[in-house]
RNA sequence: GGUCCCUUCGUCUAUCGGUUAGGACGCGAGAUUUUCAAUCUUGAAAGACGGGUUCGACUCCCGUAGGGACCGCCA
């Protein structure tokens, strides 16, 4: 927060927001734009973020996505505060809030089994009727109940009306309560469910806006009616529409619907990733390329639209191109090693650096960061670098130089050899010389020289790989293809 | 089926009743050039449809069509 004089309302408005997410995968993209807006309206508004694990479903609790969903975090750099809330501990906490619903009046116990339930729900099917479930339980006598069999404690949801949800992103969205049924608010195994748990969590974390996918709209209706039946205030809300893949539906696994890592193991940078991102749904005028600094002063919940995006490779790749040229060299260097592991011939690769490529490799980032969109694409575009002699000549290459070519080329070693210092002006003007001596475009010259040095007619600027390979190096290569 | 939400260039979006409907990615053309990029110039490209309201609608209202979410003792 800043210095300057605050009203009461201000001052209370530092917000607290959480992600929530569910132990059940990798952290997807849809979750880690949802972690983003909640990370940004925290440092937008001087707030806090926190996590929140739900994993009150003991048969999906899975260690080792919890672990990836935090790595997932850490790695697009949304730092949260304190240690993630486990849900499932909290158990004990959520019992009690239904049994207060129960003593309030605002819940009952429900006696009816799941086969009860899966013949409402097959007889409403066969009638093509709406499905609502009206349990008996609801209006009984508690003394009506029996004995020792296993019950769920439901929300005794009201019938009549409609419920309210205002939302910072769709509005006020009404919802007849007819249409919402007595949730189950603790299972028959005393264990808590999701809503009642979301509750009683967001109202204890002290969460002040809860933001999330539209998919939990519904959810906030629902959850009104438990926080009305538990007498506390209901939090702001803000559900974000879902990303969509390329053709328009449900994200899949061919789209984007791949977990953060994914997008790493592809070389994307966590700022691009971040930017783009934040541009899905979320808009600020016309301003495209923003910096992190200047996302957390422009951040606001209103500024979220309402429809569905596509998810779009090629505008990804375009921002993580224009982050990579800003991206100092040695960071490029440290991410570019960090993901070896993850690709192909990546092994082969962290041999090379080891053995003493590491300097090469380095000195060949300036020239490679200009045209690379991934981390990927810098890394194979340093191919040439970890090459090893003779060097094998890709299709044009192979055609390039032919028999003109290869003499051209010892002709130029001759030249080369007398280069005052090995450096890319040094050699351009030697080579510029020698074109021009020989009556040819330095085009001509450069191609043969280009894929003889790399073995492929694509490259960083010939001169900057000459200096990269050095001396050596260089003319090895040149002579290796030297008629 | 019920409830709720959505609909501007291919894609992401700007517009908050009056604009030649703007930008970005992608695509086309050109410039530059040592290849590929980058960069610059430039072109094509949109208000789903039908009714209202209004002096005036992309913008407000209604309907139609299309799309999506939810409807679990999952989260």
């Amino acid at each position: 927060m800043t210095e300057k004089q605050t009203t009461p309302a201000a001052r209370s408005s530092a917000p607290v927001v959480r992600f929530a997410p569910s132990p059940t995968g990798y952290l997807h993209i849809g979750g880690a734009r949802t972690a983003l807006f909640n990370w940004l309206y925290a440092k937008a508004r001087g707030g806090t973020f926190l996590l929140r694990i739900e994993d009150t479903d003991r048969e999906r609790n899975n260690e080792a996505a919890v672990a990836a969903i935090l790595d997932g975090l850490r790695w697009l750099e949304l730092d949260w505060s304190g240690e993630p809330v486990s849900q499932f501990a909290r158990a004990a906490r959520h019992r009690e809030a239904a049994e207060q619903l129960l003593a309030s009046g605002n819940a009952y116990r429900c006696y009816l089994t799941p086969a009860e339930l899966d013949a409402m729900r097959a007889a409403a099917e066969a009638e093509k009727r709406t499905l609502s479930i009206r349990s008996p339980w609801r209006d009984k006598n508690p003394d009506e109940a029996p004995a020792d069999l296993p019950y769920t404690i439901r929300l005794k949801a009201p019938r009549e009306g409609e419920t309210v949800v205002e939302d910072h992103v769709q509005g006020r969205v009404v919802i007849p309560n007819k249409d919402l049924d007595d949730l189950i608010l603790l299972r028959s195994d005393g264990n808590p469910t999701y809503n009642l748990a979301v509750v009683v969590d967001d109202h204890d974390m002290g969460i002040t806006h809860v933001v999330r996918g539209v998919d939990h709209l519904t959810n906030a209706a629902r959850q009104t009616q438990i926080y009305q039946g538990l007498g506390w205030s209901v939090p702001e809300f803000a559900h974000v529409p879902l990303i969509h893949g390329p053709d328009g539906a449900k994200l899949s696994k061919r789209h984007g619907a791949l977990g953060v890592e994914a997008y790493r193991a592809m070389g994307y940078l966590p700022v691009a990733l971040r930017n783009y991102l934040v541009r899905l749904g979320w808009s600020h005028g016309d301003d495209e390329i923003m910096s992190t600094e200047q996302l957390v002063s422009w951040f606001d919940l209103d500024g979220i639209g309402r429809s569905p995006a596509r998810f779009d490779f090629a505008k990804l790749e375009a921002l993580n191109a224009h982050y990579i040229r800003q991206t100092d060299d040695h960071e490029l260097f440290e991410r570019a090693v960090a993901i070896l592991p993850e690709i192909e011939g990546g092994f082969d690769i962290a041999r090379r650096l080891a053995s003493g490529a590491g300097p090469q490799f380095r000195a060949a980032i300036p020239s490679l960061k200009e045209r690379s969109k991934t981390l990927v694409d810098l890394i194979q575009g340093a191919a040439y670098v970890f090459a090893a002699r003779p060097l094998a000549l890709d299709e044009k290459a192979a055609k390039l130089l032919d028999a003109p070519a290869k003499d051209m080329i010892g002709k130029l070693v001759t030249a080369l050899e007398k280069a005052p210092e090995w450096s890319a002006p040094a050699l351009e003007a030697i080579v510029r010389e020698f074109s021009e001596a020989n009556g040819l475009k330095l085009g001509k010259v450069a191609q043969p020289l280009r894929a003889a040095l790399t073995g492929s007619t694509v490259s960083p600027p010939v001169f900057d790989v000459m200096a990269v390979l050095g001396e050596s190096e260089s003319l090895a290569r040149l002579r290796d293809h030297a008629a």
